[in-house]
DNA sequence: CATTTATGTATCATAAATAGAACATTAGTA
DNA sequence: TACTAATGTTCTATTTATGATACATAAATG
């Protein structure tokens, strides 16, 4: 678990399940074992464990390489959008102000 | 850096960074601060630096936080959808085979 | 039903992430 | 342009995740 001062919300939790849940979903219809699976994602079966488990405490690059490799699209893009994406998103962040000015109003936690 | 006996793939990589952009990005867009996101996730700026970067080590949990404040939407889906497709993917799961038999055979590291 | 293999857990040593602070730099605003 | 606040960056102490191993349980296949 990471070290957040306040504990995770509803939501976050959520996603985290079910990431680790279409992940072991993916794995067992492609009929490949933990242990395989760790094997190629280069982490121990007792992580990918914890992945499938949605354990929020796992580092999100592990639970990313193991999706990849049962096929789990992250932002149903391909490479090559993924890449697009980036670059777009990078030309437009340099063009957003590089500071911002806090508002300190609106807050929102209903999420 | 998680503790993977391979480096990561382009494809996570890029997923990760990707998902900082776009936290960068809504942060930005919604004139919140870097230390007022962190207030609000219960993470160390710092945390909120690297999560942004893209550094892949970052425990999940505390990325899907911050991106959920910011307004970023993980699967598309609100926490209502969200909770729906997790207990509808239990219900698969108890259907698939809790374990598999080792095929060995088919290799995927082409993404 | 027996056998074999995968999975679920637990423990422990080690590596790594994180918080917190301090500081320099950059950028927004009056 | 001067002022102020946000950001980028580095450091260390501490917490935490991770790998490795071992073992018990459960489940698939003959």
């Amino acid at each position: 678990m990471a070290k957040l001062t306040h504990p995770y919300s509803r939501y976050s939790l959520d996603a985290v399940v079910l990431l680790g849940q279409l992940i072991r979903r993916a794995r067992i219809e492609r009929k490949i074992t933990a242990g395989e699976l760790a094997d190629r994602t280069g982490a121990s079966r007792g992580l990918i464990h914890r992945i499938e488990k949605g354990d929020p405490g796992c580092a999100i690059g592990a639970v990313f390489e193991a999706a990849a490799i049962v096929g789990v699209r992250l932002f149903d893009a391909d490479k090559a959008t993924l890449e697009n994406t980036i670059s777009t998103n990078k030309a437009t962040l340099a063009l957003l102000p590089k500071a911002v000015r806090a508002s300190k109003i609106e807050a929102r936690d209903d999420f």
